[in-house]
RNA sequence: GGCGCUUUCAUCUAGUGGUUAGGAUACCGGCCUCUCACGCCGGGUACACGAGUUCGAGUCUCGUAGGCGCUACCA
């Protein structure tokens, strides 16, 4: 008996996709795939002054990387089309008429420079029932002359007729209640003469009832205009909905909401691919870009406001398709957080396609002047290392001396374990290695270990001291690996050199 | 200013009248160990404040304070 659920993801082609529109529509994703039914994609293009070129490709391409498909709309097609809002002009203007001959909205002629003498004029100036008969419209002027007006080529607005002191109740499957008087809402515009085009508020309500829209999951931005939208509906005559309002992704640090500028601020992203703004050199970073794994970047998403309730943090897309639930999102905007991103991605890290890291890596060292040797040498450090990066980015810097040796050695390192005695384990060591044949890490290492014993040395004292000669400090993976990596002449020579240089 | 939403550890959060207020990240400590990392174990002055309802309130009501949003011929 109830509606197939249908919803939709209908941003503005003004740049590029914010992280927190990700968000919006990955929730839109995982309702719609619940429930069998179908997510739209919808460009609202209704503000012509702020179009920007390329920003609708870039937001396909977003979703694309991150697995979020869609059903119907912009380049996917539909029965519903068009589904860019600029090319639905006609339809736009047939619903405007209908609410004009039903008496529900009026013409305003009004000017920029009018409306901005009023607003100075009156403090908290509103455009409603107690202002509307001074300003210049079809009520104060009467019909005959805006229609003359019209005729004359005076530029015109079309605004909503609002009967004040109505309580306008929004459900929202959120929050739950939502109470507001309608006095306090203004004679919103819902189409210009200038572009031939409906305002948000006009288009978004004709378009979800077109396209049998059931749900409106959106930002909670939008929770102060939906009882404007109710009404809308019933001026229409037309079944509101379902409303859903998500609360606000903030910046890490309280206050206002995330915002393309905390990117720089915070240095991490806020958009998930990298975005070259058109005719400037001004370049904003991507997740995808900067090493993040579309996976991390959804489950995260997923959890910053919303929760199963078990504990659990790791999930499939399948596994939220499961378990989303509407009314267990949270109220409250929640601060970005990205070291917790940082933990997703270094979690999605261990489990992908080794080939991510090995192209990340060849090209990283390659970008230093060093040779990557070949694919499987790649492999075996990528192998080694992976557990010790959030990115991959972090590669070379963690791994470089699996590819040069060291040109310098670390204080601290020295400190530690470059002791008076170290030159001397370290030669004899090199002694003792020179006699083995085998060269193999795993028949090396206990040999290695019983000389050590039978010298009656520290293991540590040693392997350390050997350690700070082949990296250049004290880190990295068992010193058996790096010693299989270097090979038997690379190993030598590195520890002979580290005596002599340090003595 | 007006209107609305919101308020549990540093951060994301669980919690729907009775809990030693739980988990995750981060941080700190320990174990493992040739180092680093992983992993495992452990740690910390979290229910904004004030009234009320109730035998009992993080959970319900009201108020105050803070945070956020909206208040455009932008979405």
């Amino acid at each position: 008996m109830s509606k197939p659920v249908v919803v939709r993801f209908a941003p503005s082609p003004t740049g590029p996709l914010h992280i927190g529109g990700v968000r919006t529509c990955l929730y839109n994703y995982l309702f719609a795939r619940q429930h069998g039914g179908k997510l739209l994609f919808r460009i609202e293009d209704t503000d012509s002054q702020r179009f920007v070129p390329g920003a609708e490709q870039y937001i396909l391409d977003s979703f694309k990387w991150l697995g979020i498909t869609f059903d119907e709309g912009v380049s996917f097609g539909g029965e519903h089309g068009p589904y860019r809002q600029s090319e639905r002009r006609e339809i736009y203007k047939k619903y405007v008429q209908v609410l004009l001959d039903n008496g529900k909205a009026y013409y305003a002629f009004d000017t920029k420079a009018e409306l901005d003498a009023a607003r100075e004029a009156t403090p908290n100036f509103q455009y409603d029932a107690l202002t509307r008969g001074r300003m210049r419209n079809s009520i104060s002027l009467g019909m005959d002359e805006a229609k003359r007006l019209i005729a004359n080529g005076e530029p015109y607005v079309v605004r909503f007729l609002i009967e004040p002191g109505e309580d306008v109740v929004v459900n929202d499957l959120i929050r739950g209640e939502v109470k507001i008087n309608s006095s306090i809402l203004d004679d919103k515009v819902l189409y210009k003469s200038a572009d031939e085009l409906p305002t948000y508020h006009l288009a978004n309500i004709v378009d979800d009832h077109l396209m049998e829209v059931s749900h409106v999951i959106r930002g909670e931005e939008w929770l102060p205009s939906s009882p404007l939208h109710v009404l809308l509906y019933r001026a229409f005559g037309w079944e509101a909905p379902q409303f859903a309002h998500l609360p606000l992704l903030l910046a890490p640090e309280g206050n206002g909401k995330l915002s393309k500028r905390d990117g720089d601020k915070y240095g991490f992203p806020v958009f998930p691919l990298q975005w070259n703004v058109p005719g400037t050199d001004t370049t904003y970073s991507g997740y995808r870009e900067s090493g993040y794994l579309p996976e991390a970047v959804v489950n995260f998403l997923a959890l910053l406001g919303w929760n199963p309730g078990n504990d659990q943090d790791i999930m499939t897309m399948d596994e939220m398709i499961k378990l989303f639930d509407l009314s267990k999102c949270s109220k409250n905007g929640a601060h970005f957080d990205i070291k917790r991103l940082l933990w997703f991605n270094h979690h999605y890290l261990q489990q992908c396609d080794e080939k991510v890291l090995c192209d990340a890596l060849k090209a990283q060292v390659v970008a230093n002047g060093a040779d990557p040797k070949s694919d499987e040498y790649v492999r075996t450090v990528v192998g080694l290392m992976k557990e010790r990066i959030n990115l991959p980015q972090e590669l070379w810097q963690q791994c470089n001396f699996f590819f040069a040796a060291p040109t310098a050695y670390e204080e601290k390192s020295l400190k530690k374990w470059w002791k008076p005695e170290a030159p001397q384990y370290v030669a004899e060591l090199c002694d003792f290695l020179e006699t083995q044949a085998n060269w193999n890490g795993e028949t090396l290492e206990p040999k290695v270990m019983d000389w050590i014993a039978g010298k009656g040395y520290k293991t540590g004292a040693v392997m350390n001291a050997f350690r700070v000669a082949l990296v250049g400090e004290a880190r990295g993976p068992q010193i058996f690996a790096i010693t299989d990596q270097l090979g038997k002449e690379e190993s030598l020579r590195r520890a002979r050199k580290a005596i002599e240089v340090l003595k």
